[in-house]
Parts: structure tokens; C-alpha cells; sequence
DNA sequence: ATGAAAGCGCTAACAG
DNA sequence: CTGTTAGCGCTTTCAT
């Protein structure tokens, strides 16, 4: 049927044709196609006329008739990040469970291409944004107005103009801190990335965590790549042992720099924990796998992407209601990369 | 202004609106936003007309009126296997490019959700459609016909019906093996997953090899996770330890089984490459820092994203031409994991 | 170069 | 329960 329709360049079928092959109005074939009240007779008639036809709904009409797109965005930085990959994955799950698209972008933390994107999201009608801007998007949003709900994730809101869902980083650095001092580590070095919001509050609860214990904090600020994390760490601790004033663990902000902090103890023929104990964020299934396995925080990922989703879809039910953020609490995985001096 | 539009219920604003603003015909403006021919005059005003009432188009319409999405379709089974994760992201940076957009689907390897969003393609009416499907899925396919061109990744197509990019999937289980002849081992077992014709291609490239050596493949066929590849060889090389017919090699299909072998050892306490040499696909940042580093496959993973993005674009661009199966060299990445024997 | 008018395929009143 | 009809917002002839 199709096949000679494309062979012949006769049009695609529509309602009208199902309607025609049924004997029916187009009305009585958009209620059948949305379960709406039809005798079994017709409905039969009308589905048997759906598979005779090859007929599908064309999406776009539909949307346009019915106002609604049945589409949600979703912004991130990069789909690479795990973070984001397991996060746009709960969403996606919880989005087609709903019988809603995802429409995918990444920014690559570019103020411009979040510009752009934004723009999209209104042209495409989506009924609600998942999004991670960064700090600079963050501060315009307010002054923007958009036609849909916002649901911010992992970036923190400023003001209270959006419903946002976060982890609660300054505890989760504490974690790690205490963790490391429960261990007996007092030297306990820091690294963090020096562009997001996360990386801010991660480094508050580090300095505070240690001021609880009367230890010295001593942070370092690197751009997020295993790259720089890399040469900072080797750098620092180089000049560390010459002074004699090697700290005896670190603790990084992400997962990147994690690499980036092992590819270094390699380079730099130093074992873990015997002579640095390491620790960071993100409970990747590699973590358990390098060297004695990593200490980490592992973040309820996917309770992230769910929880957006559900912001969003309260937010939809009622668009009066108080803004919510949401703090989801990390946990610590303790494995043998802080496995005790001594 | 839309502010005051939210508060009042007034409706979003049309294309009308801004005629009516720019005191111009609708056909005006729509020529104006699709840089079709208007005088400066004319433009000039159209454009004020569109900042002053802050319009957006609207996609649905455009699309239902244009008979043309601009949206491709991206399926795969799990955007956090990192082979997909990278290729979508290559793929969406063409398509976005070029001004598409894009829909993500995971199928989890589930031949009813392959169909289900097979269905939701068409119903988006996509200009084209980028897949990775089961075995199951894939012989459908011969028998289905679609409106729109398909082009298949990681999975090889049975007949010639669509073009496709996948790795040279033989060749590269033979450059491990060689490899690892290479360094002295001669007992090499494989370990691949049993759902997908890339496991098939790759288990035919390591009997192949193998068989060119003189020596007996030993394979096995798991599920593709990482805890069924755990189970298996554990179970294998308990088993193998008793009749004293160790394998001083194991090679892996994909980067999931990977990780379970790797736990395998650890709970066995073998070391590697000491007690066993491992190797598998896919050069993942971690495989350089797990134990002495793995030796791994290295897929081109843009190019694998970028080609399927050109093919279907020639595609689209001549529907006439022939088939083409665009196969892409994978490079021995050599670790520690491979060490040599003794 | 510009405008008037005819729909794209569908849903949602409104009648009956 | 069923059919008729009027658009959703836009692009695209077809005139001028």
C-alpha cells in the first residue's frame, strides 16, 4: 500500500482516508485515535480502516490543533559528562513514561549556544525546561520571562524564581572530610573546578568540615579538565615533597579531575593510599575498578532526573504554588583509596 | 509584553500580530523570516515589528504547513553506553548544525520499545533516522518500509537495503589477537555478548585469527552486562583452574563485559597481567587507570557519529543512489593488560 | 516586491 | 453517539 504510494507519489494517508475507508466522519477517527466515546461497531470499523491504511498521526498538526507539544527540553552542558548522560536518561524514561518528547541539547557551558537553545525551546512550545545554565545564563533567566516552567538542575538558583533540584554539596564534601579524618588523614588537600556553582559550595563544606576538625584547608582552583588536574596536582605535590609538607590525602570536585589526580600518582610512582590517600564525586562503575577502588560520593543520579521531572509536572498542575528546591544527599563509598595511614 | 500577556490571558503572538505591527501582509513577514525576497524598507520593519512584540515562531505550524520537520531520529539502546554517548553527541552537533533537530530513543535492546519508537518516528514524520537495532529488529526492518532513510550504526545491515557506518568489527578482534600472540600468549579465550551482530562480527575475527595461528578459540556468549560477564568467567576460570587448562588470556566484546572480567579477577585474586592478560573494546578514559592499564580497541567514534550524519544527508539528497556501508578501522590501544607472558 | 487566499492534518465545539 | 464545521499558525501559489 505504502509502498505503492511512494512508488506512484500518492500523498500520504491522512484522516480523511481513514475516515472514507471506515465510512465515517474524521471526527469519529480522531476519537477512536484518542479514546474517546465511539460505539465498539465504529471502532472497529475505524481500527480495522487504521492498519488498512497504514495510517499515522502526523504529529505536528496535532500539536498545532491542540496547542500543546508534548515536549519537554532538556539543556546540559554535555551529554558526556556521566552525570548528565544518567540524568538525561532518568528524564527521558519519565518523559516518554508520560507520553512526552525530549528534546536533547548541549552547551558546552557557552552562554550563547544556552541563548540559542533557549530560543528553540520556545519556538518548539515545550511544556516545561529541564536545565543546567551556567552561572551567567543563570543570572539573565531572571529577567528573561519564558513561556513555560523551569526546572533547574545540579547549577543552584540564586533568587527563588525557579524550582530547582540540587545535591547538597557542602554535606557531601563534609562527608568526605569526615570520612578522611575518621581515617586518621589530617593533611587532607583540595581540588575543585574553578567555573561552577557546584565546585563553590563543594569547596564551603570542604573548608568547613575542616575547620570543625581544627585541620588547615588548603584548596587549589583548576579548569575542569584531567588535563589541568593533572599537571596542578603533580605540580603541587612535587614541590610539596621537597618541602617536606605533603599532604596525606586529597579530595577533588568531580569526576574529571579525579582521573586527572590518578593519571598524576602514576606519573609520579606515588601508591594509594600508602602514600596519598584519594577521594572525590561521582560513583562510576570505573571508580570500584582503579587501583584499591575509590572512596567517592555517589550522587542519586537518577532520583535527580526523576525528581526534575516531577518539579516539573507539579509545576504544571499548579503554575501558583510556592517555588521548591529540592536537596538530595550524597552518600559516601568507602573503598580502599582511603583505607587508613598507617 | 508577554508578561502582561500571561497576566491577562491575551493570546501569544502570530504572525498576524507582527503584520499587523509592521503594517505589512502575514506573506511579508513570512518571506522576511525565511530570508525570502522583501525590500530593505519592508525587512526593516518587519524585524523591528518582530522584536517589538517579542514573536517566536511556531515550529508545529511551520512544520505541518512546510511538510518538512527538520528532525531526525536517533535510536539506540542506551545513551549511557559510552560508544553512544559519544556518537550522539556527534550527531547532534551535525544535526543542529545543519539546523535539524533531534530525537533520542533508548531501546534497552528491547525489540516492542524499537518498535514502538519506530512508530513515533514516523509519526514525527523525521527527515531521517539514525539506528542501532537488534538482531530481531533489524530482519523487520527488511520488511517494513518507512518514509524516510535510515542509516544503521554499530549494527551491519543483512541485505544492502540501508546504508550503515560500523567498525571493521573482524579485523579488530584480530588485531587483538595478534596482539596478544604477539606477546607470547597462546591460550586465548573470548568472552562476547549475546544479543548483538557486533558480538558476531567480533567473535568471527577472533576464531578467524586465532585459527590463523594454529590455535583453539575458546568462546563463550553472555548477556551484555557487566555482572552476567562476572558470573561467567569466574565461573569459567574456577572451572579451568581445577582441570589445570587456564587461559593465559581473555578477550572481551565490549567495554560492560570488560569491567565485569576485571571484577572477576579482582574477586578471584588474579592478577593481570600476571595470572591472566585482559583486553576488550572501546578506549575508555578509565581503561588507561585501571590495574596496569588495559589494552583496548579504540573506536572512532565521531567519525562513526559524523559519517552517519553525511550518509544520510547524500541520502536524502539522492534517494536513487546505491547503498553504502561506510566501515570504519578500530587502533590497538596497548597497555600494561597485555603485558607478555613471563 | 507585495498581498490575498488557500490550505497543511488535525481537534474541538456545536449540532443533531 | 456521530457528523459538520471552523480554525491552530504558518507557507505558498497566484495575482497584481
Amino acid at each position: 500500500m505504502s509502498d505503492s504510494a511512494k512508488a506512484t507519489g500518492i500523498k500520504a494517508v491522512g484522516i480523511k482516508d481513514v475516515a472514507r475507508e471506515a465510512g465515517v466522519s474524521v471526527a469519529t477517527v480522531s476519537r477512536v485515535l484518542s479514546n474517546g466515546p465511539v460505539s465498539d461497531a465504529l471502532r472497529a470499523r475505524v481500527e480495522d480502516a487504521v492498519l488498512a491504511t497504514g495510517y499515522r498521526p502526523n504529529l505536528s498538526a496535532r500539536r498545532l490543533r491542540s496547542q500543546h507539544s508534548q515536549t519537554i527540553g532538556l539543556i546540559v552542558s554535555d551529554i558526556r559528562n556521566p552525570f548528565f548522560t544518567a540524568v538525561s536518561r532518568a528524564v527521558e524514561d519519565a518523559a516518554f513514561q508520560a507520553g512526552m518528547r525530549v528534546i536533547l541539547c548541549n552547551t558546552d557551558e557557552n552562554p550563547e549556544r544556552e541563548a540559542m537553545y533557549l530560543r528553540l525551546m520556545q519556538e518548539e512550545r515545550v511544556t516545561g525546561l529541564i536545565f543546567a545554565p551556567t552561572r551567567a545564563t543563570l543570572a539573565q533567566l531572571d529577567r528573561t520571562d519564558l513561556d513555560f516552567p523551569v526546572v533547574l538542575i545540579d547549577r543552584s538558583a540564586p533568587a527563588g524564581r525557579f524550582d530547582s533540584v540540587v545535591l547538597d554539596n557542602p554535606q557531601a564534601a563534609a562527608l568526605l572530610v569526615d570520612h578522611l579524618h575518621g581515617q586518621g588523614y589530617r593533611r587532607i588537600a583540595g581540588l575543585f573546578g574553578n567555573t561552577s556553582t557546584t565546585a563553590v559550595e563543594r569547596h564551603a563544606g570542604y573548608q568547613a568540615a575542616l575547620a570543625a576538625h581544627g585541620l588547615h584547608a588548603e584548596a587549589r582552583f583548576v579548569p575542569p579538565t584531567a588535563e589541568a588536574a593533572e599537571a596542578e596536582i603533580a605540580r603541587w605535590l612535587a614541590a610539596a615533597q621537597r618541602s617536606g609538607a605533603m599532604p596525606d590525602a586529597v579530595m577533588v570536585s568531580n569526576s574529571l579531575l579525579l582521573m586527572g589526580v590518578v593519571k598524576a600518582t602514576r606519573t609520579l610512582g606515588l601508591t594509594i593510599p600508602g602514600d596519598l590517600a584519594v577521594t572525590g564525586f561521582d560513583n562510576e562503575p570505573w571508580t570500584e575498578l582503579v587501583g584499591p577502588g575509590l572512596t567517592v560520593i555517589e550522587q542519586p543520579v537518577h532520583e535527580i532526573g526523576r525528581a526534575a521531572m516531577t518539579l516539573l509536572f507539579e509545576r504544571l498542575d499548579d503554575p501558583e504554588r510556592a517555588t521548591r528546591k529540592v536537596v538530595l544527599s550524597g552518600t559516601c563509598v568507602a573503598r580502599g583509596s582511603t583505607g587508613g595511614v598507617g
